[in-house]
DNA sequence: GCAGGATGTCTAGCGTTGCTAGAGTGTCGT
DNA sequence: ACGACACTCTAGCAACGCTAGACATCCTGC
């Protein structure tokens, strides 16, 4: 009774997590308005319905992609920090993964930070792979700094703002390197 | 031949304007997602075609209310930078009233930032009223700074993040007085 | 070994969306 | 008065997210 019941979860995990990815893959190539139910079910191998035996709807398999993403993120900015131990550069090169990330991505960027979602932001139920992603900036910054949250969450609106205005077509995309350097170097130094 | 052709452009001119009004106050009032034309159409009180006959689709009708919108922010923040001609104090006052713009009008304000848009930023087809928004921070800072450009670029980026976060529930919306406080201090010195 | 129940999957379809073709109406210039 | 034109509406298409109910498949208890 035990071991085909396993074997059956087994697979359903697979399938669960092939859902994800492949929401995902469809996404990157061809944006969010490309994937619906009907074309990812088709990639999946499935009919519709085994998509609504996994998720609530498609609004959560968007947010199951975008904590997928939350965790590559916090791996990502944290490979960053660490390459560059001394305060000031481990800033700037974490900024410059969180932007990098951010258009090389695109599509998961948008599902894990511009598409509307219930994922809980700075909250007790906030996925841990979000607040990892969000504390790398906060461990570039002295830990005396009283207001290190504070400054984290304007960094953050600022690479966001870049990130986000620049896919949009809206601040031209070349000039992101000059602004990210004139961002940390205006930003970097903690106020007394 | 004269007189009543005139009086039907003048009435379709007048329509024209109420599809974009009634879009604009429908999102206000019930966020976009409600805007849908059978919606709009019945608050014009004409049918779903005479829309596409004012506009090619939908975008159209969203990027028509962004346009106004532009023009709108524009005078908000000038109105803001005149009431205190000190460039410090002045750039202050234009950042809160971006804000105050951003959270007072949510929906006009996606409309203009974040929805997927064929508008032209940064470019010889800009609309002239986006243009004049952008330059109302550019007029507060420096004119001898060379890259005022790119300064005025980082402070929008910064607060198009700050207000879609905050807007989103990404970051809580109590402490944006305190951030905006923070980010001026930190950039209103231009650096030499 | 085999019925019976539970589990899982699919087909078919509902209501809604953006958008459009073609019919119908009314108005205008001659 | 009438033909031509401009305009608006009804009706419908394809695609969307989502779901009910039929069907098949597999495990369990006798």
């Amino acid at each position: 009774m035990s071991a085909i019941k396993e074997r059956r979860e087994r697979e359903r995990a697979q399938r669960h997590q092939l859902i994800i990815t492949e929401a995902r893959e469809l996404a990157e190539a061809e944006g969010w308005e490309a994937v619906t139910t009907r074309r990812l079910a088709e990639r999946v191998e499935y009919s519709q319905p085994v998509l609504y035996s996994h998720f609530s709807g498609k609004d959560a398999i968007v947010s199951a992609v975008a904590i997928d993403g939350f965790g590559e993120l916090a791996a990502h900015l944290r490979c960053a920090r660490l390459a560059d131990p001394e305060p000031r550069q481990a800033l700037h090169a974490v900024c410059r993964a969180y932007l990098e990330f951010a258009t090389e991505r695109p599509a998961l960027y948008q599902a894990m930070f511009v598409m509307p979602t219930d994922v809980k932001f700075a909250h007790a139920e906030t996925p841990p792979q979000l607040r990892a992603a969000f504390d790398e900036f906060v461990s570039c910054l002295r830990p005396d700094n009283a207001r290190r949250e504070l400054f984290a969450e304007v960094i953050w609106s600022t690479l966001h703002g870049m990130a986000v205005l620049s896919d949009s077509g809206r601040i031209p995309p070349d000039g992101q390197e000059e602004r990210l350097d004139f961002v940390v170097t205006q930003l970097a130094d903690t106020p007394s």
